[in-house]
DNA sequence: CATTGTGAACTCATTCACAGCG
DNA sequence: CGCTGTGAATGAGTTCACAATG
């Protein structure tokens, strides 16, 4: 198939796979987060043994509609085959390649609290090449410890030169509300222009940086939104 | 105004304010993330002395359009004053008799790791009034100890019996992975069907059952995926 | 008269339904 | 034949624009 065949479309062939280069498509963020969700699950299912899933079956995993799950993936490339389904170890290397999580990302976290301490501990980072060579407090106790071997805690002032010297890549914010705005200006003036955020409060910045949200309290806000509603349409009448 | 005008709409005087009890109207999902969000931001700025908001402001400070504070508030009442805006203390109150976050909720919480540590220390479930009077582990060397006076670590074996003497409403999961289905399923059976999950999986549970999934490494993806179509476009030539 | 509250217009996302194909 | 890939239809959510009003 020739290259520029129609305006704005574009597709090449990369390892062995028909992959959508257009540029045009709008892709929903939604997609993005489902399908980082069906890469969760496909590493469950070839853990277990499978080679092949249906569009069916791995919808039914992650709770969407097949024809979203085909959707999804056709925003990217053709993965499958008609008839047979995907191959499940094809389709997870393919997702790692379009999220960009088949490589190893340098992470920097400030606030090594409870939280914090469990961010750096947590397998999931280490597991998928998400490792953490940089930690911050302004806890003068907690300055010069380290967490584990190689990984000293800094005082924030030194946030900027070790951010630069260590290659950070990704700024993780674990500090309670009052100081994230802060640290979020830290981190962008040392260029790191992704941030992970912990803490219950917006954080405000440019453009130019991205940033993600793990509010707990927002969650918990929305499961007891829920659950009212739940209780109020289960009772028939209102006690007084 | 009289009650009744108009089919499926109903409205009564509640605390001063006219609330909106139309069961017609579908809420967004995303109306109920951004109340809570704009309840954080509340929080602050009615901390930080402020007694009137517009929905401006309010938009600005939670980086949404303030068309959009405007209708999330009007599915559930008229709480503004026109030409002035919103007093920031009675609009605090009445979005969190919205969010049912005006009382205590009893939580239990399962997997003691470094994770479930933190979430059990999480200082901001407990300001907001979420307590965790229940944990469990599996783990023998765990089990007994407290994790702070008056919350003793228990076996799974017990979830069932101490959910249900200690009125426990929200379960939370920060086990790994391949556990979280199994303690999912005991909460069920225990009648505790709001479920926060810090698993990174699906669990599978039925329509009854209200869950909240915090996917850490989700939302890492999704940053990486942009992050990576950041410096795509913004290079113009691509190393080999 | 500044700001809310809200129908109507618009944009974005999901699902359907079936053609395409191994 | 069965399942993917996708245009078209539907549905949901957001923004506009302005009437309503304290």
């Amino acid at each position: 198939m020739p290259f520029g065949e129609a305006e704005s479309i574009m597709t090449c062939n990369v390892s062995n796979y028909r992959v959508n280069m257009n540029k045009a498509t709008k892709i929903p963020k939604a997609t993005i987060t489902r399908i980082s969700l069906y890469c969760r699950q496909l590493e469950l299912i070839e853990f277990d043994g499978y080679r092949m899933v249906s569009s069916e079956k791995l919808a039914w995993l992650c709770q969407v509609n097949p024809a979203q799950v085909r959707k999804d993936l056709g925003y990217f490339g053709e993965f499958g085959v008609r008839g047979v389904g995907y191959d499940v170890r094809e389709l997870l290397r393919e997702i790692k390649k379009i999220l960009s999580v088949n490589r190893n990302w340098n992470m920097g976290l400030v606030g090594i609290g409870n939280l914090g301490s469990a961010i750096l501990h947590n397998q999931n980072f280490a597991d998928r090449g998400f490792y953490f060579v940089a930690a911050f407090d302004n806890d003068p106790k907690k300055i010069g410890n380290r967490v584990f071997p190689g990984l000293e805690i800094k005082p924030i002032e030194e946030l900027a030169s070790t951010v630069i010297n260590n290659e950070v890549e990704i700024g993780v914010i674990a500090t309670p509300a009052s100081e994230a705005q802060h640290i979020a200006d830290l981190f962008l003036a040392a260029h790191v222009n992704a941030i992970l955020n912990f803490s219950p409060t917006q954080i405000l910045v440019p453009d130019c940086c991205l940033v993600e949200n793990i509010d707990f309290t927002i969650k918990l806000d929305v499961l007891t939104y829920k659950l009212k509603r739940e209780l109020q349409s289960g009772q028939v009448e209102r006690p007084t």
